[in-house]
DNA sequence: TTAGTGATATCC
DNA sequence: GATATCACTAAA
């Protein structure tokens, strides 16, 4: 039987989290009880107000209220107006910390992820924990991760825009 | 390489 | 109210 990822495994540091997502099973089950399971490939780890690339760097905000709140909560964020992207926010309360899920084994991609996964802002605020919508599993698999510099934040400068917070499965 | 897209934040 | 920005994708 699969395990269920629950509370404790959410308040840990992004850091932590990230790399332990890899490998996961995203289930998300749908109203007529279908259930849509994709295995994480890759994730990003977003951490504090002095992260760059972080959405909270930019001060505490109602959007990014979130990122300060209860771990294992789901924050969905609209980009460029077409893509959705999911992320669950970790760490201590008052910490912005959060980890994006990058893409699955099937969809590279966080937008086509999240098409997949039929995740819109419906769930902002949605919780991995007790949720029956969605939920994320464990069966064991462990798979060696590779690190490397988070994408699409140029902006961040030179640091954090190095700075390997990005963990990926090669797929073992 | 570039266009498209819309919520959010910031600037009047 | 108006503009600038963006953790992307698809089309070319």
């Amino acid at each position: 039987m699969n395990k269920i990822l629950t509370y404790d495994f959410f308040r840990r540091d992004a850091l932590k989290v990230a790399p332990d997502l890899v490998g996961k099973i995203l289930v998300r089950t749908l109203e007529d009880g279908t259930e849509l399971r994709e295995r994480i490939s890759e994730t990003e780890a977003y951490r504090g107000e002095e992260d760059k690339g972080c959405h909270a760097s930019r001060g505490r905000t109602k959007r990014t209220e979130l990122l300060y709140g209860e771990s294992g909560v789901i924050y969905v964020y609209l980009c460029y107006g077409v893509h959705w992207l999911m992320n669950v926010i970790t760490g201590e309360k008052d910490q912005p910390q959060g980890v994006l899920f990058r893409c699955g084994e099937l969809h590279s991609g966080p937008g086509k992820l999240t098409k997949f996964l039929k995740i819109d802002g419906s769930f902002n605020g949605e919780s991995f924990c007790g949720n029956e919508k969605i939920r994320i599993e464990d069966d064991g698999f462990r798979p060696d991760i590779i690190t490397a510099p988070r994408v699409g934040i140029d902006y961040a400068g030179d640091y954090w825009k190095n700075v390997e917070w990005r963990f990926i499965s090669n797929g073992k």
